[in-house]
Order: structure tokens, then C-alpha cells, then sequence
DNA sequence: ACGAAAACAATAATCGTTTTCAATTAAATG
DNA sequence: CATTTAATTGAAAACGATTATTGTTTTCGT
């Protein structure tokens, strides 16, 4: 159970070098582009494991679907939902309807600054991830 | 560009039967899994295809990822981000700080009631969508 | 009932990502 | 230092989810 701390390798010091420049948000083979042109003989999967290593030690952010795949779902108005990531169920997020509005409402404010701003807005998601209720249970 | 109405086919009546009666947010595999029940010969490829016409006729709705390639970002403090279609890049959502600290206050209060029903809420994410400022200027 | 267009089943291809494993490198130990 | 131990790497294969392709079948307006 001990904490091994994270090594500080040629290849991850370039990659968060690289990760740095690059600026916005890059894909992991947007990464690998230009982190080869320093170290020609990258791999890919070298890549994948120090971006993730960098994360899970805090020194950038992942952003990443709360779940890869898609779904469907019968209820056609706007809700929000939650993904269990013990059941690997999505559920409708618990709230109630004047809640929903609620955020609906705010979040449509937030739409608004953004237009205002010269983005044009088709909509957003908002996902909730952790552990249902059920899960939670036992 | 005329509009053609959805044929109405067995496989897609039984679909959308099927996906009614699971309720919760099925994937795809999973409705197939049930409607093979039915339709033993049906393909998955047709699963995947009435889905889509199902939602983009509004009988259903979709819930993907905005973006499915992972993403890192240098900057690790809270903040929201703006998916352009067009360009196929990740942005800062364009929100004053005091925006993002308003938003982040209401969604907490937001988790903090799930918690109250019961769910263990890790996180969530908040990831708007459309065409960006400069894709837009064109 | 006929025929054009749409939808189908089966299969292969693609995309992004993860896993495997032998070779290399970094850190810990003596 | 030299030696031992453990983590990391590169290359390749495997993977799961989705999309594309290709003939065949079905739907539906006429
Ligand atoms: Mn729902
Ligand atoms: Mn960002
Ligand atoms: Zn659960
Ligand atoms: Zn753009």
C-alpha cells in the first residue's frame, strides 16, 4: 500500500515540456507529433502512460468522457444523469424537477455569455459520475 | 433536400419496443442483446442504424461524448470547456472567472443534494458544444 | 402488384486505446 | 562504485466500439 512517487524520466519531462507549449488541449497523438521530433523513437503507448502518469500525479488534467460509450435513452425532455462507475450503469441524476429547471435555467444564462462572446452554442452535456445508491449499499 | 419520412420496419418497431421496456439508458450492445431475443438473425450494424434514425427523428434521444479522444490540459485548476465541431478543437469555455465560481457553487449544491439521496458523487463534467469564435467568422 | 428507394445482414475496415513482453534504464542497496 | 531490484520503455499485437461496404431484401407510393 505504500506511495511509490512518480520518476521523473527523459521522455515524461519532454512530454509535459511539450504538453506546455502545445497550449490547448491537445489529443494524445497531437502529443506524440510533436514529442517526436525530440525523441524520434517514442512510442505511442510511451505516450498514452506518461500522459496518464502526469494526471494521476496532479501535473495536468485528463479530460475524458464519463463513459466512452453511447446510450440511449426512451426519456426525450432534458434531464441529467450519472454514471456508476462500480455497476457501470447510467441513471437518471436523483432531482427534482424544479431543480432540473433550475440548472437548466443557469446553465442557459451561461449559454448566453458565450454567444455574446462570438461562440455560437448547439447545447452541452452534463454528466454526474461516482457511485449509485444501490452500489452504494452494500 | 426533401425531407423523407423514417420508414416504419419490424426491426425498428421491435427497437424501439425493446428499448422502451430495458428503461434505463441501454447501450447498444445491450439493446441488441434483447432484441437477438426477437429477431435472431437482426445485425448489430442494424441496431446501430435505427438507433440513430430513432434519435435523429426525436422518438429517442442520444447520450454520447462530445469529444471521444482523450484530452490533457496544463491547467489543473476547475474550469469548463467548449468542443467546436468545425475545427475540432478544445476550448476554454470564454467565462469570467466569477461566472465559473458561481456555476461550480450551484452544480456543488447540486451534488451535495444527490448525496443527500443516497449517491456517492466523485465529480462531474460540464462540456458545452457548437462553433468556436474564430470558426465562427467565417 | 410494380419498381425505385431505403433498409437489411454479413462482413471487413477503422479508430482510439490498452495490453503484453523482452530489453533498457533508474533508483536502492551494500 | 558495483550489484540488485523494480519501474519504464518501444514495438507489436490485441482490443472494443463504431462505421463502411456489398450484395440482398423489404417497404411503400403509385
Ligand atoms: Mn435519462
Ligand atoms: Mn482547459
Ligand atoms: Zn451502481
Ligand atoms: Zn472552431
Amino acid at each position: 500500500m505504500e506511495k511509490v512517487p512518480m520518476r521523473i524520466t527523459y521522455q515524461r519531462k519532454i512530454i509535459l515540456e511539450e504538453l506546455k507549449n502545445l497550449g490547448n488541449h491537445p489529443t494524445v497523438d497531437e502529443v506524440y507529433m510533436v514529442v517526436k521530433k525530440r525523441l524520434p523513437k517514442i512510442s505511442m503507448s510511451t505516450v498514452y502512460r506518461s500522459l496518464e502518469v502526469l494526471s494521476k500525479n496532479g501535473f495536468i488534467k485528463k479530460i475524458e468522457p464519463v463513459d466512452t460509450q453511447k446510450r440511449f435513452d426512451d426519456n426525450t425532455s432534458t434531464h441529467y444523469h450519472f454514471y456508476c462507475k462500480n455497476c457501470e450503469k447510467m441513471k437518471d441524476a436523483p432531482l427534482k424537477p424544479e431543480m432540473v429547471k433550475k440548472l437548466e435555467k443557469e446553465i442557459g444564462a451561461i449559454e448566453k455569455i458565450m454567444e455574446g462572446n462570438g461562440y455560437k452554442v448547439d447545447g452541452y452535456t452534463l454528466e454526474f459520475f461516482g457511485t449509485c445508491k444501490s452500489c452504494e449499499q452494500k
